[in-house]
DNA sequence: CTGAAAGCGCTTACAG
DNA sequence: CTGAAAGCGCTTACAG
């Protein structure tokens, strides 16, 4: 059996009250006793229960995580970064990956309520939920716009997309295609898409954009992709909505015997550490991930301390264009 | 106030214990009350105290995951997998990046023991820790030797090693490298730097290599990769511990003006989807990554539900070498 | 088929 | 400076 507080009291010969109060530092307890008490949980082996304590403490210093995937090289820096900050200042991470299927999130959202967590951080899509559990929830958006009331995290998404826009122009590109997530979806995100139809009008130009589902689906991006190369038989340059399908595109577009940059231009997004090792020629546009982590961490802990009205409800942190060599 | 048990059963007009026992769905209980509660539970929108029910059955239904990073394409691919699965399982993943700190992991064991987990999934460098709470703990290990007891979940690393060193070889390589971490850690990736040393003697040739520091620091990753440059200046073929140190030496030839594949060849290690799009030129081994998932949950849960002495100690997964175009 | 009581391991007024 | 009692929200013998 694990040993418990009335364990170490019994061999330390005080009450349980005053293991307690040694444990927490609580109240004045002679030196000598604080010794004795301590040397008794060594003895012992004896490790608080934190199961016990949160019962009590109605706070478990846990905050649940939804995203999509951390496979996705941008989600699992970005819950790196979270969980690093998160465990510095007293927080445990509780994760899910919803692949943003809404019964999913459903689930992870009722399992993280019954666990008690204090916050949840999201950068799923889906509105509903979360909406519904609102009173008892201190929640912080990332990309995602949950719902009037939820303080959203995000990059500067319509200076990434003038950016990536602007720069495609800039070199030469005539027939741009951007591809995105669904619109129905209400991110931030469609600020990028935004971004790009204001620029390409400005210069008189007509904006396609081509929908990627939002299930991280690698068989239905491909088909998308095939069909944007199909149909958009001069297009030469494509503002992608992640650096991952900016990859696609490229290996896509060599299949098809495109040289890219003199053929065809791309731009992706997100500039993740990975991406820019692995794949250091794709122009992108680099997201400040540990800045969007910091933030969220920073506002969730005080919605968990009740501070509500006096939350940013939009916190947009500035984005950068990388030039590699694919524009 | 969030609703209790006791609320429950008050609108329900029945007792909490009735209530409880409609929830555990134990014991005899009408029809009639069995709607009752359920409406009563819906009306006040009750959801079950998960804290409350661990402090009283000792289990959690929750396991810790100390990984070096998420950010990490390898890692984050495995702890999506992980937590997939455990989430169908009914388990929840809490997650620990520790950058293989032995410090940081000192303290996220303890957290988790205080959390009361039922188990711990870690594939970081450190053996004391665990094996200091080993009685209350069950442990799985991904790709480290934590102690003689501890079950090891791994890709047949030796098989690993001996295919790109094979591969190396037949390509025509003369002075091939090998990029590993350090020797002293015990992991089962010695195997793999085992298997290049067996080959490369067997074919009468003298093995080298270059070991990396565990830390996953970029800065002194690409020390290393420099130096080796430096000093091997007849390199032309070299076998990196992962794919992206893989991707970083591509980078740092092209720098010096060395061509893949005619000039130098490179394999790597992993072939993570994530890898797989963005760097698909990229010739590796590629572990089975949902496979190692599927083993590591598969064998905590037996060492949770007290199945010690019959796991087995060694789980090898095979692996399988994807050609691209640096070899 | 249903309820009162005790207890999971902890903490915090309250009393001394 | 220290301890006995009550309670956090739940569950499970035990009794009826």
């Amino acid at each position: 059996m694990k040993p418990k507080i009335s364990d170490v009291a019994k061999r330390a010969g005080v009450s349980p009250t005053t293991v307690s109060r040694v444990l927490n530092n609580r109240g004045y307890i002679s030196e000598e006793t604080k010794t004795r008490v301590h040397q008794a949980m060594k003895d012992i082996n004896y490790f608080p229960n934190d199961v016990a304590r949160s019962l009590f403490n109605k706070r478990t210093n846990v905050i649940g995580l939804i995203f999509p995937t951390v496979a996705n090289p941008f989600f699992g820096e970005l819950t790196f970064y979270i969980e690093n900050i998160c465990t510095k200042l007293g927080y445990k991470v509780l994760l899910c990956n919803s692949l943003n299927r809404v019964d999913e999130e459903e689930k992870y959202v009722e399992m993280l309520m019954r666990n008690q967590v204090d916050g949840i951080i999201v950068g799923t899509h889906n509105r509903g939920i979360i909406n519904y559990h609102k009173e008892h929830l201190a929640v912080v958006a990332i990309d995602r716009n949950l719902s009037e009331t939820i303080p959203v995290v995000s990059s500067d998404n319509y200076e990434g997309g003038k950016l990536a826009t602007e720069l495609l122009l800039k070199k030469g590109c005539h027939h741009i295609v951007h591809l995105n997530g669904p619109a129905e979806l209400e991110t931030p995100a469609k600020f990028r898409r935004k971004a790009y139809e204001d620029v390409m009008r400005q210069s008189g130009k007509e904006p396609i954009t081509y929908e990627i589902p939002a299930t991280f689906d690698r068989r239905s991006q491909q088909g998308i992709i095939e069909q944007l190369f199909d149909e958009q038989v001069n297009v030469d340059g494509i503002f992608a909505s992640d650096d991952v399908i900016a990859a696609s595109v490229l290996r896509e577009a060599k299949r098809r015997g495109r040289d890219v940059p003199s053929d065809l231009k791309v731009v992706g997004y997100d500039g993740t550490e990975v991406t820019q090792t692995l794949l250091p020629e794709l122009t992108t546009i680099k997201q400040p991930v540990e800045q969007i982590a910091q933030q969220s961490v920073e506002l969730l802990l005080q919605a968990i301390e009740g501070k509500f009205g006096e939350l940013p409800l939009e916190t947009k942190l500035p984005v950068q264009l990388l030039e590699g060599s694919t524009t």
